[in-house]
DNA sequence: TTGCTGCAAACTGTTGACAGTTTGGAAAAA
DNA sequence: TTTTTCCAAACTGTCAACAGTTTGCAGCAA
């Protein structure tokens, strides 16, 4: 339901928050700017200008461009300030293999600790988001887009491992990969059925059967690597010098290894 | 040879380096200071203090307190400051996975792209290193700990990923767990014999063996994370709720799965 | 002695101003 | 016209001072 963690909402975040300091919020908005596209990829960072629009000093602004320059979604450069950071299609890859690297693992260690009703209630989440896929701007909630829905879904069950610097370090991965590929983005069209394929990983999980949900989620992973790859226009093959992408997932026989 | 990732060099470094900032100076030498225990586990940094000791205006050094927090090394409180962060065991553990997690996909990427001259490269060093390790302190260089070039191994093994973003990440995971284990460790004995298993992981990477490699540094890691789970006083059993250790590894049957 | 209250010192959070670098264009030279 | 030089505007990097919160202790009460 919550995909606030990804783009932001509708209405513009309040200043006001309890607590927590105008360094902090900062942070925050400014991290929902870059996401939601306010700031795009390449572009300059005013701090005069960035700061006026928030009503803060440079200061904080500092402060939080420091810290989202760490999490990678800008990129500092001496004395020429900050830019939103542009990923090159080597950089997604690789971006791409991290996460590839976080949930491999992840999924392990959800099917040695997830509570079946957590599994239940993920299953359940995902029906839905099945439902409202079919119904194509149907409900009156306004849908969030295939990609996000996809990035809910792995970090939720990211988060079923309880491991919170995986799951911090899996958000923070899809940050990046949200900020690269938004806008790039053209042809979504094989988003719509991976919800078939995050839903035979969840069975796997629930039937605690590790080797089938490591294959299956790798599979998923790597076709949706390859997707990227052709959206970003190269082709396996084509790729510089020794940066193709990893097809372990193929040589697993699915189902039958159970 | 250059241990300097981990632990500062007997000499104070310089504070004059060309290009750089000095917001970007103080965030290296404060890192230092944390990894090398200048600033202790739990302690509080007070911003007037350092910037004195470091000669720099607390602008800067608040920016680097950012960065160094966003790296997990610091832990921020409003109104309170930055503490050097003090893992508790359970989140010890969890760094520990996400290092798993990273580096058992990345000896797959090795496996696929390091050149054999490259993994010769790492052979004849890890062999040096064995070397030293027998030589106790007898050769005229300060050998760094066990634990730190235990951690070069693996921090070098990953780089030959050619992935960046998952060097990046395991470098920053490996300082985690540097300050996390550095002040609480005592039997350090077990180190010793971990240059062994890197021998043998190293040969299956150059065997281009996948599945004897990465059963091999599976094995080896949850050792060693057994081993640090001794040292902090846990019992495999009795640790908290779902977080005990993984035991996959034990599952492998290592050289006659080629 | 023990516990509570209130104040003052210390420290963090924030701001505005100053200093040095970058940048883009005007003016001069080819 | 094209290229080069130079300068001023714009911007980042840094600093010092101000404001608000936290903290610890002195003084008072029980």
């Amino acid at each position: 339901m919550n995909a606030s963690q990804y783009v932001s909402p509708a209405g513009s975040p309040s200043l006001i928050r309890r607590g927590a300091t105008v360094s902090r919020q900062t942070e925050t908005i400014l991290r929902e700017m870059v996401l939601n596209g306010t700031l795009a990829p390449g572009e300059r960072l005013n701090e005069v200008t960035i700061a006026d629009q928030l009503g803060v000093s440079r200061g904080p602004l500092r402060e939080a461009i420091q810290k989202l320059a760490g999490e990678g979604l800008l990129q500092l450069e001496s004395h020429r300030g900050a830019f939103v950071r542009k990923y090159e299609p080597h950089e997604i890859i690789e971006t791409y293999e991290m996460r590839i690297a976080l949930e491999l693992y992840a999924v392990r260690l959800v099917i040695e600790r997830a509570s079946d009703d957590d599994l239940e209630a993920l299953r359940i989440l995902l029906a839905e988001s099945s439902a409202s896929a079919e119904a194509v701007s149907g409900g009156g909630i306004p849908a969030p887009g295939p990609y996000v829905a996809e990035l809910d879904f792995h970090q939720r069950l990211v988060s079923l491992s309880g491991n919170s610097a995986i799951a911090a370090a899996s958000l923070e991965v899809n940050h990046r990969l949200f900020l690269a590929l938004t806008h790039t983005e053209r042809s979504q069209v094989r988003r719509q059925h991976s919800i078939g394929e995050h839903q035979e990983v969840l069975a796997a999980v629930s039937r605690r059967d590790t080797a089938a949900a490591t294959a299956l989620l790798e599979d998923h992973l790597e076709i949706s690597m390859q997707n990227t790859l052709a959206v970003l226009g190269l082709d396996p093959l084509e790729i510089p010098q020794g940066y193709g992408p990893t097809v372990h997932g193929s040589k697993h026989v699915l189902k039958t290894e159970v």
